[in-house]
DNA sequence: GATCTAGATGAAACCGGCTTGCAATTGCGA
DNA sequence: TCGCAATTGCAAGCCGGTTTCATCTAGATC
């Protein structure tokens, strides 16, 4: 599920800094994005457009499912917002943050690893010298075995 | 989505050799099992279950959906198939081949490069120095910028 | 401040991919 | 050949996400 379209990351870092890049590109801003924004700006990982449908589990004002996708949907395309896939589930929405980094998760014991920039970028460079990628990680996890699994035979 | 249970790859390159494989699990060969079996076997790349289960459009004989998902299932669960996720679609399906590999997709033109198993290994080196992760890219796609995208500044 | 209008919202229905429940069928060992 | 558990097909259901459309509202204009 590569999104519809990439755009440039915006490193957004408070509420009036993300109201602005919606005026700058004519867009208006609602108290539903208001909302939005600041669950955002709140949750403390990535999280569902459900999640953040609800006000972050009612902590915060919500807004109803399809709104929820329309607007991140939107960040998405403005750079603020990244989406993730880990696991089985919906997608996980996170604003974008100046570090950037990747998952890699056990296909057999479900551990979840974070990568760093440094990690990532000589992944990245491996595969640029292999077909011209530029290829970032953040959309899906790296998927595979962990040390210890790796280590055991096949279940 | 990754796959609830992960095992050792297992190429079969006929139909009897998969069906000895079920009969050593103590599983049943049934007609729907041997046609599923038949169906990858005479496909030319990774297909949905949708297109399995309608037996490649007609061209042999299929099977209900519902059961073309379990099988397939099965018989990722026994090494023999693998699915992959490239776009937004349905899981594709494919027998197990000897000479692995995997796919990158552009996220702004939707290129599909192939990466060989050596390109594979020189990545995979790189994540296994990084965080011992044994990692495989055969169910999601590398996503990225291709040579030609990654040039250009973003749209 | 009142008016106007395109952009945004919410409610409901819809969609595709996949799974589950269950009665009917069938492979295959005895 | 018989018996029964594994397997099947059908129908319904589930879940993540999208579309439709009438209503509402931000914010430009008067």
């Amino acid at each position: 599920m590569p999104s519809a379209s990439y755009s440039a990351p915006r490193v957004v870092t408070g509420i009036d800094e993300a109201m602005a890049v919606l005026r700058s590109q004519g867009l208006r801003v609602s108290a539903t994005r208001r909302a939005a924004l600041e669950a955002l700006l709140a949750a403390e990982g990535p999280v569902s457009a459900e999640y953040l449908a609800s006000g972050l589990g009612g902590r915060v004002s919500g807004c109803d499912l399809p709104s929820a996708y329309r607007n991140l949907e939107l960040f998405e395309r403005l750079g603020m917002v990244r989406h993730v896939h880990i696991g089985h589930g919906p997608g996980l929405y996170a604003l974008v943050a100046g570090d950037e980094h990747a998952y890699a998760v056990c296909e057999r014991c479900g551990e979840l690893s974070r990568l760093s920039a440094a990690q990532l970028e000589a992944i990245r460079s491996e595969v640029r010298s292999a077909n011209g990628f530029e290829a970032h990680f953040s959309h899906f996890p790296i998927l595979g075995l962990c040390a210890a699994c790796a280590g055991k035979p096949a279940g």
